[in-house]
RNA sequence: CGGGGAGUAGCGCAGAGGUAGCGCACCUGCUUUGGGUGCAGGCGGUCGGGGGUUCAAAUCCCCCCUCCCCGACCA
């Protein structure tokens, strides 16, 4: 059988035979508008609260996004493998991600009633896996990755694609001998990461991130810029400064080389602020009702920024174990808990709970002040520099004080970027303002380190006969995440606008027949383009169904083909066909004759 | 898990004690053929599940399930 035979009786090629329906009405489920879209377009249909089928348009998209994701990592040197979904418990158990995970899982057991889960990721098993083949400092350094499926059971699965509880992952895994290898795996990564997303028409941004359950250190999520975005991060329009918002600082940052994000903003010297000179002494309001920054700014008439936020924590661990901590920020502005984390620890702050306040009368909620005599140690934010007095709690149940000065009546520990960052802020590099959007966090690189290898003895010996753990790092792209993230940048009212590449289909070729000589001419004239592209090579959707014109036009619209070709009695009776493109709706004429070697040439 | 909303035909919805309806889709016939043609006729429903009240329950009561939105997690 010729090769191009079987191209060419291929179903799904044929709408007459494709398996889809598409929907008029939005489904009631969807909110955003990747999911409604890939719904109505016939993609995906829902199984379960964030499980899905893929139908043949969906399937081809999500194989598109997976060859690219292949073929950058295969060009990046990593090797493709492929791991087990069903994972025993007792691997996780020997990194104590068991726990770590928790509900999150999908647990199941087989006839002896042993434990298993469905993977939410695979840094055990690929850890594992290394350790029983490498030995030797002569075999690393090595960079593992597989496609597949990943589940996690999400507090809340939402917005169709973008947060299911099934979900397509690249997940790749390094190894090398000590940071300096890793370093350069990472950064042959992180420029692969960029090559993905660029060839996947994503406009995104890698942001320095806070690492969460996975480990580690230096690692940064790449952000697809959306509105529906469930991610804040910080960047600059000016230098390449990103971060997200958990990790960002405003102000000079020493960077290390080693990555810290949390760098200290520059010490402020031993000056303890503003000058006291001419501002009256502290003095009590009383403010009833009061508990929120708004409240007290509404009711004293003054600004949420010319108030001073005292957040209440309990050390935990460290030195000051048990002890009472605050944390100040300028009313106008929030702590941000993970900084205040990095600058308490190794011991943590744990905010004080409902109890410590119920039994706490010296600690009102609402009405905390900097000044309060417990306080073992006051972390203030360098904005508290800022301003020469403050409204702040009097310690007090339904009072404030106003004029509080720093250095005169309440003092400063330690100076620390605790505060959010907000819009307007100076980068932290260059000093420009800094803006927050949202973003689609669609691929994550960590450099873990030895916390896995360690745990799971994923040693090598060097060239002295020494034992050393490997030194990993863990790169993850949302393959399926992608998918929502592209349609949600790439479409209009009509439909899905696929960028080149990720398509289902490189033509979407329209038979506008009806009835008569001239249609059945027409017919015949798409059969044989038809025939001619495929033959070429080119994936070509033929629209073949007796539907009516504006049917078509509406179903490919939405669809989101990136070209059309139409195929009318019109033109052909003038010998040429009409070309759309759907991103941009520019439409041109072909000649009939040679629109096979055209439109084979644009294929990508 | 807390707070809010919803489950009635494949999809989108109406119906609020008397045995179920509309639009789209689907089937048949005619019609139309460059932007979701028009007309006529048809198929399709354990009204999410279980229990209760009642002569009678989609409708009232109780329990459960599922789905969606807002919050704590992540690719």
């Amino acid at each position: 059988m010729v090769e191009g035979a079987s191209r060419i009786t291929c179903p799904a090629m044929r709408m007459s035979r494709l398996f889809l329906r598409t929907l008029r009405d939005d489904p009631s489920d969807a909110e955003v508008e990747s999911h409604k879209l890939l719904v109505r377009a016939g993609y995906i249909r829902k199984v379960a609260a964030g499980i899905y089928s893929w139908l043949p348009l969906g399937y081809r998209v999500l194989r598109k996004v997976e060859q690219i994701v292949r073929e950058e990592m295969d060009a990046a040197g990593a090797q493709e493998v492929l791991l087990p979904q069903i994972q025993p418990l007792e691997l996780w158990a020997q990194t104590g991600r068991d726990q770590a995970y928790g509900p999150l899982m999908f647990k199941l057991q087989d006839r002896k009633e042993s434990d298993f889960c469905l993977a939410p990721t695979a840094e055990e098993v690929v850890t594992a896996l290394v350790a029983g083949e490498l030995s030797s400092y002569r075999d690393l350094p090595v960079n593992l990755y597989q496609i597949g499926w990943k589940y996690r059971d999400e507090l809340r699965p939402r917005f169709g694609l973008l947060r299911g509880r099934e979900f397509l992952m690249k997940d790749g895994y390094s190894f090398d001998v000590d940071v300096d290898g890793l370093r350069a795996n990472y950064q042959v990564m992180y420029d692969a990461y960029h090559r993905v997303f660029e060839r996947c028409g994503l406009t995104f941004r890698p942001v320095v991130a806070q690492s969460g359950e996975i480990g580690g250190d230096v690692n940064h999520e790449f952000m697809a810029v959306a509105a529906v975005g469930e991610d804040d991060f910080v960047w600059c329009q000016a230098c390449t400064y990103a971060a997200n918002v958990e990790a960002a600082t405003r102000a000079a940052v020493d960077r290390h080389d080693d990555g810290d994000l949390i760098a200290p903003v520059a010490p402020p010297g031993p000056a303890a602020g503003p000058s006291a000179d001419g501002i009256p002494a502290m003095t009590p309001v009383r403010t009833p009702d009061a508990a929120t920054i708004a409240a007290v700014a509404e009711q004293l008439g003054i600004d949420a920024g010319a108030t001073l936020k005292c957040f209440a924590f309990s050390f935990v661990g460290g030195d000051l174990d048990g002890r009472l901590g605050l944390a100040l920020v300028p009313g106008d502005r929030t702590v941000n808990e993970y900084a205040l984390a990095v600058v308490v620890a190794p011991a943590r702050a744990v905010p004080l709970d409902d109890d410590t306040f119920a039994t706490r009368p010296d600690l009102p909620r609402g009405y905390i002040g900097p000044d309060h005599p417990d306080a073992a140690l006051i972390i203030a934010d360098p904005s508290v520099r800022d301003r020469a007095s403050w409204v702040t709690g009097a310690n007090r149940a339904e009072h404030h004080v106003r004029d509080a000065v720093l250095g005169r009546d309440f003092r400063v520990d330690e100076w620390a970027a605790v505060a959010t960052v907000v819009t307007g802020d100076p980068c932290p590099r260059c000093g420009s303002p800094l803006r927050i959007d949202r973003g689609i966090e669609v691929g994550h690189t960590f450099q873990l380190g030895t916390k896995y290898s360690v745990a799971l003895g994923a040693e090598y010996t060097d060239a002295d006969g020494a034992q050393h753990p490997m030194v990993m790092g863990c790169y993850g792209i949302g393959v399926s995440r992608v998918v929502a993230a592209v349609t949600e940048e790439h479409h209009d009212e009509q439909g899905l606008k696929w960028p080149v590449g990720l398509a289902p289909f490189d033509v979407h070729l329209l038979v506008l027949a009806g009835k008569g000589d001239a249609a059945a001419i027409a017919a015949a004239a798409a059969e044989q383009l038809y025939l001619d592209l495929v033959a070429a090579g080119v994936d070509v959707l033929l629209d073949d169904r007796e539907a009516s014109p504006g049917v078509k036009f509406a179903d490919a619209d939405l669809i989101g083909v990136p070209v059309q070709v139409i195929v009318g009695a019109k033109g052909v009776g003038r010998g040429v066909v009409e070309r759309k493109i759907r991103a941009t709706g520019m439409r041109d004429e072909l000649p009939l004759a040679d629109a096979a070697s055209v439109l084979s040439g644009a294929r990508p």
